[in-house]
DNA sequence: TAGATTGTTAATCGATTAACAATC
DNA sequence: TAGATTGTTAATCGATTAACAATC
């Protein structure tokens, strides 16, 4: 039985290649897990196995080859090449998000369900099946209101796109088949809030 | 020793919180473990348990009054008021930031190293200890670029600010007696491309 | 060689779940 | 009463960490 990856191990690789990828273009070829552990505040036997599962072996008192190891943890992950979305909804978190992600994701079509809002460049929600059957879509991207949660989902669904990332302010509740995503501030602002109102923990009170 | 509260049972919390908002004013009074559980996708021991831990001693075969759990949870997490925060940086994720937090935020001032944006409504950084001695401030939202990030954060330290929520492409490590909670999209960015990539596991790969 | 590194196997830790007793 | 609920104690599960052997 293949073991597959956990979801916090995936988020530390995306830690690790954001890591790789600042640093200077004359830091030394190689790097070891211990290194990589330092920088990020992890174990370093945590940081071993993870690269131990997606990439190819490292080399005994040298650590990986710095080039390989980046290209070994995007091919993993399928950062190697833009992520291809399609948005419905609102496009108000637009601008933070490209500024977050860069080129790594390419929004190829904006749908809404409300008429006032299509137009050249805002397609109706019926046309996102036919528009996913002609044009390859890994990751269907949700801002809408609640009502329109579920409904703008399963259309997704049924147009063959199995990953759900969803900015909404009402988090989406899993569904068979489909890997979701909540971008949902209120659980993060609930943690800062009590730790601002309850004293500080003497010992590091988890980062989340 | 007093138990704490995890960060992943904080997350729960604020769920909980959204969900009995969420019910229609004419739902019946009182609401179960179980069925906040069933609405969720969480277990109903792990809500009971959850529950006990920060809300007063619910009733057999009743449960508790809605409207005293709302209260209770909202008072623990501190989410009875609205939270005080200033802004360090680029407001470019507000109008989705503002979208999801409505009014459980209040963003009293912003703050910017960059004399350009500086204005009627946005301060030179120099002058945040002075601001947050004379403003109570629970928060400090950061966005800003890489090499800004951890001078504000000291700023923000110095200035006795112990949450920062950073909204910044470079996540925060870990700082003693000051609570981080990184905005970063790129891990989440990470687990969807995997999963888009990879055949889709049989049984759920987690919600996270 | 000594030391820095790799990787693996066993132990620990924390969080979730199962089993159960109590009660209105 | 039976059943829906509470809460607690014990078991399980998964992830992290510790201990160790190997090697250049």
């Amino acid at each position: 039985m293949k073991r597959s990856i956990s979801n916090l191990a995936l988020r530390r690789m995306t830690a690790y290649l954001a890591y790789l990828k600042s640093l200077p273009e004359d830091s030394p070829k190689n790097v070891s897990a211990t290194m990589i552990a330092n920088a990020l505040q992890l174990g370093d036997v945590q940081v071993r196995k993870d690269l131990a599962k997606i990439a190819r072996p490292g080399h005994t008192k040298v650590g990986r080859d710095k080039a390989e190891l980046i290209w070994d943890i995007e091919r993993c992950i399928g950062l190697d090449k833009p992520v291809t979305a399609v948005l419905i909804g609102t496009d108000d978190f637009l601008p933070w998000f490209s500024h977050q992600c860069g080129d790594r994701v390419v929004i190829s079509a904006r749908f809404s369900a409300d008429p006032i809002s299509q137009g050249k460049d805002t397609m109706a929600l019926s046309e996102l099946p036919r528009f996913c059957r002609d044009h390859p879509t890994q990751i269907g991207i949700l801002n809408v209101s609640s009502d329109m949660l579920y409904p703008a989902a399963d259309l997704l669904a049924e147009s063959g796109v199995r990953a759900i990332w969803n900015f909404s302010p009402v988090p989406l509740e899993s569904r068979e088949g489909v890997v979701i995503q909540n971008e949902n501030l209120l659980p993060t602002l609930g943690i800062l809030s009590y730790y601002a109102l309850h004293p500080a923990p003497a010992r590091k009170p988890a980062e989340d």
